[in-house]
DNA sequence: GATGAATGAGGCTTCATTCAT
DNA sequence: GATGAATGAAGCCTCATTCAT
């Protein structure tokens, strides 16, 4: 008896003790890439990331058999925060219009630094393997009823526009966020009140012109 | 035999006569550079620059001592001329307004999808060594004054709003280009709205908010 | 506290209540070993033999603490295995010459698809530290000197012959397991009618030349 | 037109110049890889074949940008010398059977010592990729033609016996090469005593029992 | 000067072995 | 004792740069 207990209750607890650190590991090896994916975009050495998370190699290879899919795990844990501290700002706000410049305002503070994301954001958007974009796409489809709704946003205005609008804004956060990290801020209220339905006009379709 | 020949020479013919040669390989290399950095940015193996322009590694190498130092030259050139092209297009437009519509239409539509540049914005706002930038900036700074002076640009706007919006929008062209190669008007078309004077308000300053 | 009181326990309990499991998982591990051994050849992932041992890494290794120590085990047991069951087939036959066949023929049909075996007799003929190959030695060594007794067998032919000729039909027993399981028996037959003593001549010795 | 002389000339020197060291680089390096190839088989590391071709790893992938690219060269060009040697050795033969026994044996002698040949005979077995073995078979098979013809071979044995036979012996080559290099002709002489049509009964099928 | 072959550091990945739980 | 996660030395391959011809 005493034998099947001694047997069965490590095998318990083997079962679970190492996990404790594998689950740590793991968690500091998704932590150091999603650090040095933000800063230095996906082609960054593999040794970079075992070395800030202080594992091996062979045990980040052992969570994530390629770099690939470790890139593709953090962006996806990534993408999800991000399109959720997103909605979350977007719920958060009295009117519809207010959603909308909330939702870009934490979009592009929070995240838009995150050169590996606004890098696949760039890939994605043709060949959207990435579910993340799915929810971004949720939630402003959301945000573009709600306002449409009200009135607020310009006729014309798609889902697809304000998607682009925050990718292209996102690259202007990444490449003014060191010398002037809140200019563009001004692009950002520039554009919203592009999209304004007090504009008068609705926007026209794909072959719209300037003039 | 022949080399002691061509060193014999008169100093006129020895060293005119490889220049010519020098001149010619000296163009294709950046043009195959240049073809190639808009392709597929600036990762781009050596080798295959090399092999478009024709010329072998040692050619390439003796022109561009550093790989840098080729894709600096190519983008200084590029962005001159996409700069001198906007500028053109600026020009030609009746007033002050269709200026601005048809510089960033030209800026777009020509050379957004350049790669390399568009890559090189992102890192050159910060540490603009790259002087290409500047006559971009002069150009734009040009109808900036000449749209404000017609009370036509928002108060408020900057020189830099106006480079970061190309910037912002020039990413979207290439996020858009494959698959939805108008889409990017339509962003344009909400930004130069959301620039215009009629807009009521001027925008504020760098802390503006959003609200 | 289990662990206080497993210590507390008599030695008798303490010390065999592991090894009862001990002795079970070295037992699965060198099952499992085998197979993965005779399906793969020596140069499998010791991860593989791990997993369908159901043993961890650790387990494995506390039994075996290099690698090749394992292989020598499951290798010697393998070739204990061959080479009796092997003898027990020539013990059945009628006749001397029949329990050569039956050797050959139990032989090369049970064992000689066990890569491991095959690659492994190559490497051990001139270092035979594998006990194993001495144990197929007696066997052949009396099958041999039945075989002469009765002047069936080819004088001059020895017990080494006999076992190089073993070695190498079995390497063609792999070559062609896959695609034509059958046809290694032609080889046999042929080799075997070499070996009769109705042959004529004896065979010569080790400067024999073929013709 | 001195220029156009000076121009042209190193033209042709330049393309003509470098490709003798290129040519005796590959060269080196085949010859390293074959060396190699011959004692280890295919699992080398291809630094070993660079250091012991005295060529950096850059050189060695440069003309064979795949390991797998090097090693099917090597083995393609040792198949046929290897055929091709043994071929020689079969024409100068005076009678079918002298031409079969010689071809075995030059066959044997020279090449079947070479590791990965014998490692890439066993894999090609079912899937001749590999155009060598064709030479091979070729060679065998009109030896088998002559033979039968002659009267002198087994009825029965067919060109796949004999290549088999070949593949079955290389075995054994290579397994006595360093203990006990002559021995494999013992074998070779019993197998070949086996083939002889004076064996009276023709061989069976391949439903063939020895009994 | 031109050529393109050569170089080798550095990137990704595997696997025998060790170690904390 | 058992577990399986961790380790890191190799192994394959790429590519910016140099060098012999």
């Amino acid at each position: 008896m005493l034998v099947t207990m001694a047997v069965a209750e490590p095998d318990n607890a083997a079962r679970r003790a190492p996990r404790v650190d594998a689950i740590r590991n793991r968690e500091a090896i998704v932590r150091a890439a999603a650090e040095v994916l933000a800063e230095q975009g996906a082609a960054v050495d593999v040794r970079e990331i075992a070395r800030r998370s202080g594992v091996g190699m062979g045990t980040l290879y052992r969570h994530f058999p390629k770099k690939e899919d470790l890139v593709q795990t953090v962006l996806r844990q990534d993408f999800s925060r991000w399109a959720e501290s997103a909605r979350q700002a977007a719920i958060a706000a009295e009117d519809p219009w207010a959603a909308i410049a909330d939702f870009y305002e934490q979009a592009l503070t929070g995240y838009a630094r995150h050169r590996a994301i606004v890098e696949n954001l760039a890939l994605t958007w043709s060949d959207p393997d990435l579910e993340g974009i799915q929810q971004l796409r949720l939630v402003i489809e959301e945000l573009c009823a709600r306002a449409q709704a009200a009135g607020l946003l310009r006729p014309g205005v798609t889902t697809d526009d304000l998607l682009l609008l925050l990718v292209s804004l996102g690259h202007a956060v990444q490449v003014t966020d060191e010398c002037r990290p809140r200019m563009w801020r001004r692009l950002l209220h520039i554009s919203l009140d592009g999209l304004r339905a007090d504009r008068g006009e609705p926007l026209p379709g794909d072959d719209v012109s300037v003039h």
